[in-house]
DNA sequence: TCTGGGGTCCTAGGACCC
DNA sequence: TCTGGGGTCCTAGGACCC
């Protein structure tokens, strides 16, 4: 990650000590939602599962009035709120609506370092002099939203990324909250530790049994105990947050890492052909995310999460980088093969490929091995897919599950045999 | 309460190479 | 013949974020 010294930024002799902003919307899924379909307007909406596994993604700020929040599960949901409404998400239209919004973040400032569909840092140091104080380039940003998007946000204003995050989440809703440099310590003691970035609950829990309740208890701690508690490395972060200092720069674009996909079964998975058949789906579409993306993947990882929630994962680097499902598939079957499962109960499967590198890559083969036949098909399928939606066409094998009677005498590892 | 789906980053051990 | 230390890659798991 590239690191840049910010303490302020100097413009023309003056000097702009707060020029990180974090825009951040509210309610996004649920507000969009919302927008489309007025009938929802001022009801309790929550996007997501609406299933038994379902779990919230999204809730109105009517919702929220229950208790209902983003992660919880959806029987807990409608338990506090038996009235809520469940939307499925529809995530083509949110990110059709999050690049709408980006465009209004672009014509303030080049530097616009987008963290998920719904948020997003500016460092707008260099664009005072043309659109006022950041303050005053907050407002407007909001006022942008509001009038072209029909959608409300919430912004944080302060010297570093850590801090304008912190700042806008107490902005929500609808507001702007402004930390200035001088107010770093007054804003940043009170809060629990919870806040920092990167303390979930197992940290936040290990801090509670140092007696470590708030942020500015971190700060007061005597050297060494952090150290003891987490290892040099987390410490230091840890202590360097609490002391609200970020110098991590406002970077506009990253390269993605990996790409995957997967699902939790309603019901949990038993037979090897409903697996295989799950891992060939997953596999053919993060190979199609691959090939739009114009990736190919070096690393193809397999996760299987059982009834009882452990999960585990299992890895394989290929010889050469693909963007192929036929390829993917194969290591994941491969993979699931190796696990040697004895009627397993499977809540959750998923496929990723990792190790990115630009383009198909030229076609490596090894002695003896033919052409790969997939790659024409793949690319044919991604054009049907294109113009006639993503659910057009499926892998003969997904759409239709070879029946299993005619075989009933087969363990598992015959199936298994014959198979390969 | 009973836990989605998309990611990132970190750690740690072992293989392998020089 | 037995051996050191550093670097890199691979694999597995886990914490965390939205």
């Amino acid at each position: 990650m590239a690191r840049e010294r910010r303490v302020g930024r100097s413009i023309g002799g003056e000097t702009v000590t707060e020029p990180i902003l974090h825009v951040d919307m509210d309610a996004f899924y649920a507000s969009v939602e919302v927008r489309e379909d007025q009938s929802l307007a001022g009801k309790p909406v929550a996007v997501g599962g609406g299933g038994p596994r379902g779990v919230v993604m999204a809730a109105s700020y009517e919702a929220r009035a229950f208790g209902v929040h983003s992660a919880m599960p959806g029987v807990r949901a409608r338990r506090l709120c038996p009235n809520l409404i469940f939307v499925p998400p529809n995530f083509t239209l949110y990110r059709a609506e999050s690049d709408l919004i980006l465009q209004i973040l672009f014509s303030f400032t080049p530097l616009v370092e987008q963290i998920s569909l719904d948020e997003a840092f500016l460092d707008v140091g260099g664009s005072t002099r043309l659109f006022g104080e950041p303050v005053a380039i907050a407002e407007k940003i909001r006022a942008r939203v509001r009038s072209e998007r029909s959608l409300v946000c919430s912004v944080g204003v302060a010297p570093n990324k850590f801090l304008a995050k912190l700042a806008s989440q107490h902005a929500k809703p609808d507001g702007v909250v402004h930390v200035p440099a001088e107010k770093i310590h007054e804003f940043l003691d009170p809060l629990p530790c919870g806040a920092l970035w990167g303390v979930g609950e197992q940290t936040e829990a290990a801090l509670d049994r140092l007696g470590v309740r708030t942020v500015g208890d971190i700060v007061a701690l005597p050297d060494g105990v952090l150290e003891r508690a987490f290892g040099p490395g987390p410490a230091a972060h840890l202590l360097a947050l609490a002391k609200g200092e970020d110098d991590r720069a406002v970077v506009p674009y990253e390269p993605a890492k990996q790409v995957s996909a997967e699902q939790t079964f309603e019901r949990d998975l038993d037979a090897l052909e409903h697996i295989r058949r799950e891992l060939l789906r997953l596999s053919d579409r993060v190979a199609q995310r691959l090939r739009s993306g114009g990736h190919s993947a070096r690393t193809v990882t397999i996760k299987v999460r059982f009834s009882d929630f452990k999960t585990i994962t299992r890895s394989r680097t290929l010889p050469a980088p693909t963007d192929g499902a036929a390829k993917i598939y194969a290591a994941a079957r491969d993979l699931y093969a190796s696990l040697r499962l004895h009627r397993p109960r499977i809540r959750l499967l998923g496929v990723a490929a990792s190790g990115l590198v630009a383009g198909s890559g030229p076609e490596q083969l090894r002695i003896g091995e033919r052409p790969d036949r997939w790659g024409a098909a793949d690319r044919a399928v991604d054009r049907l897919r294109e113009r006639y939606g993503g659910d057009t066409v499926e892998r003969a094998a997904v759409a239709q599950p070879r029946p299993r009677a005619a075989r009933r005498d087969e363990g598992p590892d015959e199936r298994e045999a014959r198979d390969e």
